[in-house]
DNA sequence: ACCTGAAGTTGCCTGTTGCGCAACTTTGCC
DNA sequence: GGCAAAGTTGCGCAACAGGCAACTTCAGGT
């Protein structure tokens, strides 16, 4: 009737519900430091149940990865859209350019995330969950365009786990001198470096 | 007195207790299953209170990993002893393989250990706290190496994580079809190929 | 418009956990 | 032998995960 978009009421306020414990995990996590929360506090801030929040997440820390996990499927869609003919280094670092081109260095939130992350090196484990699920991810998507050069997908696997490995150490160091240089140019420098190996290095 | 290596009784103790812990909760881990363990039933069984349990150890997952932590002390080791006029990649594939060839494809605790990682994602979270410490140490590491040549760091840590990366994937394929190749066979041809790069492929 | 079942929310409850505190025991050293 | 430091333990508390059973809300068929 309104938007054909939705898929009703249902799933629309489940959403909602699902963004609001995101919001306020990540609210408090910022002011107070994530280890001085507490699900009732969030849940509280949300306006549900500390019972319902258990139905949406399982743990503070993941309620704080939403953000990244819906970023991640976000990548791994841009990937997929690469034309299938490119080689599969140069589709994913083609899809990490679309994907920091929108939102890079722009999104005050994730940024707020990643920070956070950064210093409290407890949450890291927790970001883990997300990150092992981009790869089989992103693994899957480089197997198909390898194909036949690579039956038992170790390449594709290495690829994969190589190239979110460069993101995620260029995000570290770019945290440590924001001032210096945007985010993506460090980024495609490092993935530029990875993508010619280390072994001809002195 | 007694053994000059020893550095007293109590540090001996302690570190008794600490490999009784370690052992006890790798045991019920395997019998159990890592999901229906309780750190009383872990205390129990190496003959402490739960409240000592706690005292080395922040939660059975801490536990759980305490042999891949002496393990990642083992492999920085060897990098470091490594002569500091070899090229960082080379450093690091030689190191390894003098790491896997003493204990590679012999130690059925590691693997098990590994095993049981691969069937409880859970546990991954829990052991890249290990992993990126073990990283940290080979990023300084290779910074040293590299020294004037990589001003800013970012090459160490890019090699230091590309190089963790491909040790952990060649080690999930491995477990995938143990039967097939010996394991430091899939780590060197997976060293190989990443020092090679993944640009210029197909 | 109504009805019925499925889905979502909540309170209650139990078992588990992390950790501060205060005894108590063991070890190291003089 | 004796004292201080280190290690162990029981107790207690706040927090947590998750099963269960009401209760409310929504969706789709009639």
């Amino acid at each position: 009737m309104s938007a054909p978009t939705e898929q009703g009421l249902r799933e629309r306020k489940k959403e909602a519900t699902r963004q609001a414990l995101y919001e306020a995990a990540l609210r408090l996590a910022l002011e107070l430091g994530p280890d001085r929360i507490t699900v009732d506090a969030i849940a509280d801030l949300a306006g549900v149940s500390r019972r319902t929040f258990s139905n949406y997440f399982a743990n503070k820390e993941e309620a704080l990865f939403h953000g990244d996990r819906r970023r991640m499927l976000l990548l791994s869609g841009l990937v997929r859209a690469r034309p299938a003919a490119e080689p599969p280094w140069a589709a994913l670092t083609a899809a990490a350019a679309e994907f920091y081109a929108e939102l890079g260095d722009l999104d005050p939130e994730w940024i707020a995330q990643s920070r956070l992350v950064r210093q409290h090196p407890s949450l890291a484990a927790a970001q883990v969950q997300t990150f092992t699920a981009l790869e089989r991810e992103l693994a899957g998507e480089v197997a198909v365009r390898f194909k036949d050069q690579d039956p038992s997908g170790v390449r594709a696997k290495l690829v994969a786990a190589t190239f979110l490995a460069v993101l995620r150490v260029s995000l570290n160091v770019w945290l440590e001198h924001p001032a210096e240089r945007r985010f993506w140019d460090v980024a495609r420098d490092s993935l530029a470096m990875a993508g010619e190996g280390f072994a001809a290095q002195t």
